[in-house]
DNA sequence: CGCTCGGTTGATGCACATCAAAGGCTGTGG
DNA sequence: CCACAGCCTTTGATGTGCATCAACCGAGCG
């Protein structure tokens, strides 16, 4: 008997889930996914590597991954941080010798679906519908990035408010706002391009205010209202 | 007689010359822009603005526009030089109600080719290979987003020396190192997120050393060994 | 001829980096 | 079971790169 966690079946009946499949039916996913593998990741284990041939294409089934390269000084650099329905390596699929532009590494326990390339050219790309979709992640991952690139300029505590709002926003559950992903300062601090040290300076002053609390790296926001303040109070 | 600057016809005739349309025939370039208009935008005019209902999907056809957003506290922050063959507002096309995420703005006479909504939708989207060229194009946009997020953290003459390399290195004529692109101080300020003044005392220094000239806002890289070595000083 | 725009220079100050040290927590191996 | 290493967090002391503010110049332009 296959394993749920490791088997193709079990993520094929995973998929519906996501809204990038859909509509679309069981034999079509089987299609799709044909000699896909379920990887399953522990904590800070590597799905794949910046500057490898980029030989597979992934759907992210549980867990987390953080796409992140290292810069040329050593530190690392978040890009993206990629939750269950995100797509990884799309962009760079079509491309005649495609090389991963990031590294995957998984945020605690994670799975992830990993279709080859071929198959990707293959199956995928003749249906527009999914292309767009894609799209749409994409699009939506532009969007983030850009409202990072517009608080470029913003003092630290409004950076680190609009990034953890800009995370909790993904999935719009309002009642409470849990970041999604298990983060710790450091990849806080990795994402903005500023030290551990002045994200913890910010988020133990907020957690002592008690409008954040922390534990076991899962960060909820009790007082948005005052993070949202604090977006815009770098605003004239 | 029509104006081969404002027509439609005119247009048809530049597009073989992008990679995005090459091996299409007339007939179906035709096809693909029916109902398209040419819009002729002096420095600094809009072409569309951020928030606005996004209606149309565009082609640059010469000359540069710069896609840029307001930040709560009044700069501007510039996300991305679009020079001829790259497309706008493409992500956001298949969406429902499309809005524009950023104002394309002219940097100096310029030209842009652009289709309704509707016609996109109907017409290139179910063309695999178009919707997977735009993807090239903005896997390609999205890398120069990637390393300029790696050198978040690098001293500022770094940033610019890799911004410049960057756009150089676009059109990879390795013989002329020009900068394709009219640009000012303010814009490469507003593009890294500092001030026009920090940038001026980095660039006014490598002019002083010879390193770039700059003339007519056309920047040009004398020596590009330096300016890598600048960028990897940086490095441990 | 006054206007705006782009470029330049200098003086001053602050937000954040850097460096240093320490404690908790988890896993791992002797 | 304890020692040890690695990761995450925290706090404080000190320094500096860049922002800020202010002033000025030249060029193009209505």
């Amino acid at each position: 008997m296959p394993d749920r966690q490791t088997s193709l079946s079990g993520a094929l009946s995973e998929l519906p889930r996501f809204p990038l499949f859909a509509g679309l039916t069981q034999n079509i996913l089987a299609e799709l996914c044909r000699e896909g593998q379920v990887k399953v990741s522990q904590h800070r284990d590597l799905l794949f590597e910046a500057g490898n041939s980029g030989t597979h294409f992934g759907v992210v089934l549980s867990g987390a991954y953080k796409l992140a390269r290292i810069s040329p000084s050593g530190e690392d650099s978040v890009i993206h941080f990629c939750s269950p329905g995100d797509v990884l390596a799309a962009l760079v699929m079509p491309q005649p010798k495609p090389v991963y532009p990031v590294s995957a590494i998984a945020m605690g326990p994670s799975r992830a679906l990993m279709i080859r390339r071929e198959v990707y050219l293959e199956k995928w790309v003749p249906m527009p519908e999914l292309v767009i979709r894609i799209q749409g992640l994409l699009s939506s991952r532009m969007a983030r990035f850009q409202n990072q690139k517009v608080m470029q300029r913003a003092p630290l505590p409004s950076k680190v408010a609009a990034l953890l709002l800009n995370l909790v926003s993904r999935d719009s559950r309002v009642d409470e706002l849990e970041v999604p992903v298990p983060l710790t300062r450091k990849e806080i601090a990795d994402t903005l391009g500023v030290t551990v040290e002045s994200v913890i300076r910010v988020m133990s002053d907020w957690s002592k205010q008690g409008y954040v609390t922390t534990n076991e790296k899962q960060i909820k926001i009790l007082r948005p209202d005052i993070l949202v303040e604090q977006v815009n109070l770098a605003a004239d």
